[in-house]
DNA sequence: CTTTGCACCTGTTGGC
DNA sequence: TGCCAACAGGTGCAAA
């Protein structure tokens, strides 16, 4: 269940376990994830110190001094910290041995997710360089996604979930911070006032730190030694709730469908 | 340029 | 009970 708060709270919970600790190498079960996890993965790695853990979107970016780990989790990818003889089950398909007889476990039933090995300066790869906004950073305010949404007229749930706009709104949290907004998903961007922009970003940066400290229940799962354990049910204002109440006006919470991800909202409250 | 729909893959769920 | 279609938290890419 990766979405940015569930991405934020694996990167702090890799933290303290992973920097300055060194890895031994890789072990790649099945290197079919969304691209080819490289053959030479293991090598690289050998003998290389994790300096630094850092996310951008939905990525997350293991540094080493010879290159970067760019790690996608997808829609059903998984890290945990596993001792390293434990058998992996089916979808443990790469292993990053550590120092300590541990690994770096990555679990990923439907293989969206991938690792990929960049040599030079993270930034500049493909995949990073043309990402959006960071919802935390101090540019991302009302006015920026005004300026982004001129000349366009998607609907405002698709443009949030836009990663060349936005980073790390997610089809779970698009619907919440619309709500929270009191904006409907169908509106253009192109009739937005610049109130509602700046609702819009107050209600996304709040949705997804109430995210995050919700998900710091999990660390403490994801930190222990197998990596399972129950996971923290999130509570969720619109998603998942169509036909119930609103829980500020009452109304029966709609559901329809936006380029094939369903929206929820209320009818009443969001204009 | 923007927007839309598809593709990738496995597992779970709900209706018949 | 079993079967099958629909759907699931992402996102790059081709086509319109």
């Amino acid at each position: 269940m990766p979405e940015l708060p569930e991405v934020e709270t694996t990167r702090r919970g890799l933290v303290p376990h992973l920097v300055g600790r060194r890895v031994r190498g890789a072990v790649v079960r099945n290197p079919n994830l969304r691209w080819p996890v490289p053959g030479d993965l293991s090598g690289r790695v050998e003998g290389e110190e994790v300096l630094d853990i850092r996310r951008r979107g939905k990525y997350l970016l293991i540094d080493f001094r010879r290159g970067h780990l760019l790690v996608h989790l997808g829609m059903s990818g998984r890290l945990s910290l596993v001792a390293d003889d434990a058998p992996p089950n089916r979808h443990d398909h790469i292993d990053l041995q550590l120092e300590g007889h541990q690994a770096l476990r990555l679990t990923d039933p439907r293989r969206f997710g991938a690792m990929l090995w960049i040599p030079e300066a993270a930034e500049g790869h493909q995949l990073l360089a043309s990402l959006g906004l960071e919802p935390f950073a101090p540019e991302f305010t009302g006015a920026a996604l005004r300026e982004r949404a001129k000349g366009r007229r998607v609907a405002v749930k698709q443009f949030l979930m836009n990663g060349r706009i936005v980073v790390g709104v997610g089809n779970i949290y698009a619907s919440e911070a619309l709500w929270h907004a009191k904006i409907h998903p169908l509106r253009s961007v192109a009739r937005i006032s610049p109130e509602a922009w700046n609702r819009l970003a107050a209600a996304v940066r709040q949705t997804l730190k109430r995210a995050i400290s919700a998900g710091g229940s999990t660390l403490r799962d994801f930190a222990g030694i197998d990596g399972r354990a129950g996971r923290y049910q999130q509570r969720h204002d619109v998603y998942g709730r169509e036909g119930k109440p609103c829980r500020r006006c009452g109304a029966k919470i709609r559901a329809i469908r936006q380029g094939q991800r369903s929206t929820f909202f209320c009818p009443k409250c969001q204009k």
